[in-house]
DNA sequence: TAAGTCACG
DNA sequence: ACGTACGTGACTTAT
């Protein structure tokens, strides 16, 4: 058959015939599939399917009925529509995407599929017989009320513009982004208009429909009642069928339902307080700094353009690559993926040892990059009503269960450097307060000795062990106090790669040591340690068999390219699946501390808040006096958010600012 | 918008 | 023979 009518065959059998639960990576057809996909270039195609999962059964939408709530007695119906219902969807129209300056301008409702009610609230040509706050009062106690059910799409955004308006939302249930997050987490996007596409068939209006684009863009209250009714209406509608068609996907797995349930909707509150809360930044100390790196900067330009002999922009890869490997004919260490020479930060550092100018490179790149993300910028996102800056934590993002960080992300702020880490103290505490650090030691490799069962990684832990010392006077056969430093930076690497999935080859080049050695390394590991080998295994095993690994509380990831025919994407893909139970599990774990620290804030109305997460630490802010008691009750709630094989450490500080909290 | 680079766990 | 350590987000240059 031809490749192309191929193509169009596997796609009509694979869309007709596959049921909803199955994966694709177990599919023999769905294989082919992909690398037809690929080979054609559709790749948006490629992309709509690898993340649907082969789950679309045509569109059902029906009719939608919108109700445009204008008068009292239409009011009156709805507050008790939502009373007698079981769980209700809603959804907020604001001004803004950001919850911090959004205003409140339309709620929209829906009970029953088909049918949706929009309360306008200050559209620019609203005529209602009551104004925005008659509204929220005739709502508040149902909004306010936990144990009212409600539903929605990312509603942390909700919960947040709400907060703003005086409302304390309670009773969020179940959220319709995290439902597809949970049920696939390594589907690219889990935004309303995406998820109506890939489960219900249904193509939405998206915002700019309505409201246009760039600058002739109308903010929503400026949309006409009638046009906003209709979109509003249909966002809390289908958020509704969303919620039918995915909840049950998730209820057939009681541990995906746990960790739906238990872990990422109890979550949402915490992180719209964090996010609301901010955290402070002394911007002067930012701009002090700011002033040094740029003459730093000035210098260091001037010292590699006479270097290399001529002027050239230091920011252009480009332009290095001609000088150093065109115009100097510097060996070519590396090449990019694309084929060019790279001068990617090991390369340099490699060059550096023979040659000036790579060690200017490098010193100049440091500091260019510390001033453009940081010290520059991080002092414009400082909220000019707060003055503080808030992050949004993302949620549905990644695919091993962890959070991310944005605009600005505060989890890849400097501490391996001296001059980065001044950027951390930066980060402070308001007068009377401190910032309390609280992280867990070694968490991943702690959840690797739980998984694995390997008897002497238990045991390392269990005697509370240098756990890169321990490997090391295993792997070089010695004892724990004969070895040296080197001895422990390899192992260390060797406790990293490992989780990685790293190869013998990936060893040599960290360590820069010979092919061999890092193969006896690695066996020599495996030999002391078989309890490992032989999750590594299991793993492998578990990913290709049923087309998913889990986290130690049953978070699933998939591994769709785990049988591809393509080595380097099934081998990809194999690292991946060894990696994703240990991030997982840790990400799983924090989580649940999280949830833990701010109920016991909540509960107890003590004087601190959490302020930032950073993958495997908490930062919360607190009053002096509540310093000891807060610092005991937050590593407990760390400890004791899971129960493994091993003791979970948590090493915890404190200071005036980020930096002296470590 | 993509590619390269680099900040973090 | 294949390519070579997991997971992110932001900035800069070049197209």
């Amino acid at each position: 058959m031809p490749l192309a009518r191929e193509l169009v065959a596997l796609r009509t059998d694979v869309e007709t015939g596959v049921e909803l639960e199955s994966l694709p990576g177990v599919r023999p057809d769905h294989e082919r599939l992909v690398e037809l996909l690929r080979r054609f270039g559709f790749s948006t195609w490629l992309k709509q399917y690898q993340e649907e999962g082969a789950d679309s059964q045509g569109s059902d939408a029906g009719e939608l009925e919108v109700e445009t709530v204008t008068t009292r007695s239409q009011l009156d119906a709805l507050v008790e529509a939502v009373w007698a219902a079981d769980l209700v969807a809603f959804d907020t129209e604001t001004t803004s995407l950001e919850p911090l300056d959004a205003e409140l301008v339309g709620l929209a409702f829906a009970i029953e599929c088909g049918k949706a009610w929009y309360i306008p609230l200050c559209h620019v040509d609203q005529n209602t017989e009551f104004d925005r706050d008659e509204v929220v009062e005739s709502l508040r106690p149902w909004l306010e009320d936990p144990a009212r059910a409600k539903l929605g799409q990312n509603l942390k955004y909700d919960l947040n513009v709400l907060e703003r308006a005086g409302i304390r939302l309670a009773g969020v249930v179940h959220d319709t982004m995290l439902a597809s997050y949970v049920f696939h987490s390594t589907a690219t996007r889990h935004d309303m208009g995406s998820l109506a596409v890939r489960y219900l068939g249904r193509q939405t209006t998206s915002y700019e429909q309505v409201a246009g684009k760039g600058r002739v863009q109308l903010r929503f209250d400026q949309i006409p009642v009638a046009d906003a009714a209709e979109y509003a209406g249909e966002d809390a509608e289908v958020t509704l069928a969303l919620h039918r068609h995915l909840w049950p996907k998730i209820q057939a797995d009681g541990r995906l339902q746990a960790v739906y349930e238990e872990l990422e909707i109890p979550l949402i509150p915490v992180l719209a307080r964090m996010e609301r809360i901010g955290v402070a930044l002394d911007c002067e100390r930012l701009a002090v700094q700011s002033r040094e790196i740029e003459g730093q900067l000035s210098e260091l330009q001037a010292r590699a353009h006479e270097e290399a002999g001529r002027e050239f922009n230091l920011g252009s890869p480009m332009q290095l690559q001609a000088i150093l490997f065109e115009e100097l004919k510097l060996p070519v260490v590396r090449k990019t993926p694309k084929g060019q020479p790279s001068t990617a930060e090991d390369v340099l550092q490699e060059l550096a040892a023979d040659y000036e100018l790579p060690r200017t490179i490098l010193k100049h790149r440091s500091l260019a990059k510390l001033k453009s993300t940081y010290t520059d910028r991080l002092p414009e996102k400082v909220h000019q009503r707060t003055g503080r800056v808030h992050t949004h934590y993302h949620q549905a993002v990644t695919a091993t269960g962890r959070l991310s960080s944005t605009d600005p992300n505060l989890q890849n702020i400097p501490i391996r450097t001296t001059e980065g880490r001044r950027i951390r103290k930066a980060f402070v505490a308001p007068a009377g307060a401190v910032l309390l650090a609280a992280d867990y030691s070694q968490i991943e490799l702690r959840i690797m000795a739980h998984l694995s069962d390997d008897e002497r990684l238990l045991e390392a832990f269990a005697a509370g062990e240098d756990i890169h010392r321990a490997t090391a006077a295993e792997v070089f056969d010695c004892a724990l106090d004969a070895v040296s430093s080197e001895q422990r930076r390899a192992a260390k690497a060797i406790n990293f790669g490992l989780m990685y999935g790293m190869s013998g080859w990936g060893l040599a080049r960290q360590l820069e040591i010979d092919r061999k050695s890092a193969d006896a390394y690695i066996q020599r590991y495996f030999e002391r340690y078989p309890g490992v080998q032989t999750y590594m295994e299991s793993i492998r095993k578990t990913a290709r068999e049923q087309g998913y690994v889990e986290t130690l509380f049953g978070r699933r990831l998939r591994t769709d390219e785990i049988r591809s025919r393509n080595p380097a994407r099934r081998q990809a893909a194999e690292r991946a699946a060894i990696n994703a139970p240990m991030q997982g599990t840790a990400a799983d774990i924090i989580k649940r501390a999280m949830i833990a620290v701010d109920g016991w804030i909540q509960a107890e109305n003590a004087p601190a808040r959490l302020v930032m997460q950073v993958h495997d630490e908490l930062v919360l802010e607190v009053k002096e006096g509540a310093l000891a008691s807060v610092r005991e009750a937050v590593e407990t709630c760390m400890r004791d958010a899971a129960e493994l094989k091993v003791p979970l450490l948590v090493e915890a500080g404190s200071g005036p600012d980020w930096d002296s909290a470590h």
